[in-house]
DNA sequence: TACGGTGATGAGACCAAGTCCCATCACATG
DNA sequence: CATGTGATGGGACTTGGTCTCATCACCGTA
């Protein structure tokens, strides 16, 4: 496993969230991301799939982590309670050193369209495969969809609350979810 | 309003749809469907923003009617009732001729993850779109969101079953509608 | 110390998406 | 018949993304 420069990963990373941010992500080359991080075009395409994807590293792991969670809920817990404990599981990845550049990265994803279509297809990603660890569990097909869906809600409103507040992740988003489940109740209730 | 051969746009849809489900979205250059509706390059990129965008014409509409339908449903009705007005009032635009291709389209789409991304953004769009006209309404945050992912659910869901079963978009929206909401009973009753 | 294997990088050709600018054509109007 | 307008054609150009081959650092081993 010979290097250089060790991390040329969070290198790109780094070196394309400052570019992104001084000039905008349109008008950022890739090749401008690989030199400022001492490398060149061919090494950032050999770690990223595509010029979006250096902002949304690490997801698919964030995704196995939810379904592994579902997986390993107790046969007693409800499908909410399941959906839960896969939002808490998440929380290792949150660590303070990613909450430090969360703000910029938010800023520069809201600001593009090519990026905010990227995380909406990441979200879809995370409900697919809460919905499928769902119904693995015998959860019928809408019931598993619909706290799935629930369950992403939470996770976006939480991580944006985590980044204002700070604080432990699982704490925020378990207070979030709880949220959001009365504001279903609130719904319901309503009419 | 001067123009030769008339339809330029859907011509091109109806190229590219073709052409997607002969040889994939991916071994299909701009060009060439431009070239099968008798154009060029120059002239698609006139009539939509990106290759993708061929297959998503309208979308905004829908969004139109959405909000519109949000606005002016009456005092009284919950947000849920408004979030049903809005399905059904999407339903003027799916005719019996775009029912017909959507299988088609339908396919191609989930063939490719360029496609899916930009499926998911427009879900996006229509939650966001939902969630602030709801808001409007003097709707709390978290409940306007809930309601409105609720029926991007169900707009999702109904879509195919119309594809699949036939009829009037507005009954086969209504009724998903409807099992959505159950299912959102069963899950706050299970615990 | 020399040698070969391995994994990461560099370099450059290449294609297609998307942008820009200008010329051109059909049609309507006076 | 002149003129304006909106839609199209054409081509140059930038950049994202792929592919292939050469190169370099490091590691283990003889």
């Amino acid at each position: 496993m010979g290097r250089w420069e060790p991390d040329a990963r969070e290198r790109l990373v780094r070196a394309a969230l400052d570019l992104f941010s001084e000039q905008g992500y349109e008008n950022t080359a890739v090749a401008q991301i690989a030199e400022r991080a001492g490398l060149t075009k061919s090494t950032f395409f050999r770690h990223f799939r595509d010029k979006r994807e250096v902002l949304f590293g690490g997801q698919d792991v964030l995704a196995e982590l939810m379904t592994g969670a579902i997986s390993g809920a107790p046969e007693e817990a409800g499908p909410l309670e399941a959906v839960e404990a896969a939002l808490v599981a998440t929380a290792v990845t949150f660590t303070d050193e990613r909450r430090a550049h969360g703000p910029q990265r938010l800023a520069v994803i809201a600001g593009n369209d090519e990026l905010r279509e990227r995380a909406a297809l990441k979200m879809v990603g995370f409900a697919v495969a809460m919905t499928d660890a769902l119904k693995r569990r015998g959860v019928p097909e809408l019931e598993a969809a619909v706290a799935a869906e629930l369950g992403v809600l939470a996770f976006n409103h939480g991580y944006e609350r985590w980044l204002e507040t700070g604080g432990d992740f699982a704490e925020v988003t378990r207070r979030t979810f709880s949220d959001v489940r009365a504001a279903v109740g609130s719904l319901e209730g309503a009419e």
